[in-house]
DNA sequence: CGGACTAACTGGTTATACCAGTTATGCTGG
DNA sequence: CCAGCATAACTGGTATAACCAGTTAGTCCG
């Protein structure tokens, strides 16, 4: 229902400024009740995929100009079959980014005890073998960084990035598969336990930068299956 | 409606954990319709505010932990009144990580029309003399540099960021006050237009870190009265 | 005491009616 | 013929009331 709508926004069925049917209408032909239309429509709306105005008909907005970095997560879900190189790099980009810059402030201004634990989480990724346990270490390691950093924006725009992934196995592979990068998590720990911001920055840069570069892309092979999305399963209407 | 259970959950008066009231009680609480209960909490589930289940209890959920990067549109709101010195230097530094990245990409992979069309907005944004032509022909500029880096992430990011100043006029006047800063909007121009990365970030990076530092904010004597918030006024319950 | 049934919750959906804005129609007076 | 205005036919917004579908906790019976 309201994964309908969305699609047909963000596939460009619906181009920015076209007006899309009435709640009456789309009730009548999606053979459904007004109010879960209404309800899809509000999603819609607050993904800012929609302008609702009292009285004149809800119309489509341009998406690449008002939507949020939320729309990452429902733009990979659409393309989940198929690789989308250029979103792939998008994500990967970011979480970069982020993180370098995450991991300097979080050494330059971090107390000693959240240093430390982001710095045994750095031992701990390292230590991780098979991507599940890489995942999971590699989320941990970089929401204590972040959390170190003392960003709020940083921290929402990661829990944003490692949602998207979750929903991604080819992405989690590309970003989280095991490599030989021991020696990076170890200086990554060593520059947050000396709080050398510098040092921690190109440890980090080293350990996020390589991801970038397709070709360094691991074989997709033998891919997990699917990493439930938490909250909400892909067609399920409401949760 | 929606405002107020998001308020109460974002400033903590509900514990992460904590059942919210059913829908037919909040509805007769608030004497309102228990459809505009769901259609509220269901914007607070899209933000992954509450954890919603058939047959149980909606539940609050750690927002820190869970939310996304549009969180920070609605933090910003609430904290309108007063200012909130990490908020605003969370969101600055987020612009500057992107913004420079950004910027570094566009030069490097940005076909030359682009390139210029950036290049021509920079020079612009040089031009601009008081806080609101700045803020315009900033966001312009950095909305051209952003598509030129051909980064999905860092345009939905943008326009989250974008947002969240329009609805923080200390924000606006920290980030887009006129500054003696010429040279350094020439130099990202020049850097741009020759397609030199290194060149072009250290100039977005000149233009974008002295916003970083508290101490060189404007005073906020004169700042403008407020931005509309273009798709959604803050008490008004759809937008 | 244990297990199964049941009653009383929870959210999810439907139908219907009406209120409140917007807009297009079309009539009327110039 | 055209300008201007009343109105009718849309649009979204809200309200009642009933019921379906899960979950949970109680209670009763074996």
């Amino acid at each position: 229902m309201h994964t309908h709508l969305r699609d047909a926004i963000l596939s460009g069925e619906f181009v920015p400024g076209d007006a899309v049917p009435s709640e009456r209408e789309l009730s009548e032909r999606l053979a459904v009740n007004r109010h879960a239309v209404r309800e899809a429509i509000k999603r819609l709306q607050q993904a800012r995929l929609v302008a609702v105005s009292h009285g004149g008909p809800t119309r489509v907005l341009d998406w690449r100009t008002t939507g949020g970095l939320d729309l990452i997560v429902d733009l990979v879900r659409d393309h989940s079959e198929r690789i989308d190189a250029g979103l792939m790099a998008a994500i990967t980009e970011m979480r970069a980014c982020i993180g370098i810059d995450a991991a300097r402030r979080c050494a330059e201004r971090a107390p000693g005890q959240m240093r430390g634990d982001a710095a045994r989480r750095a031992e701990a990724a390292a230590a991780a073998t098979d991507l599940g346990a890489r995942t999971v270490a590699n989320t941990e390691l970089w929401t204590a960084v972040v959390a170190g950093a003392d960003n709020l924006a940083y921290r929402l725009a990661l829990n944003t990035l490692v949602e998207a992934v979750a929903t991604y196995p080819e992405l989690d592979s590309g970003l989280n598969a095991p490599r030989d990068d021991g020696a990076d998590y170890a200086a990554l720990a060593a520059g947050l336990r000396r709080g050398d911001g510098g040092a921690t920055a190109r440890a980090a840069e080293r350990l996020l930068e390589p991801a970038r570069t397709p070709a360094q892309l691991p074989p997709l092979a033998e891919v997990v299956p699917a990493l439930d999305t938490s909250l909400d399963a892909p067609g399920a209407g409401s949760g």
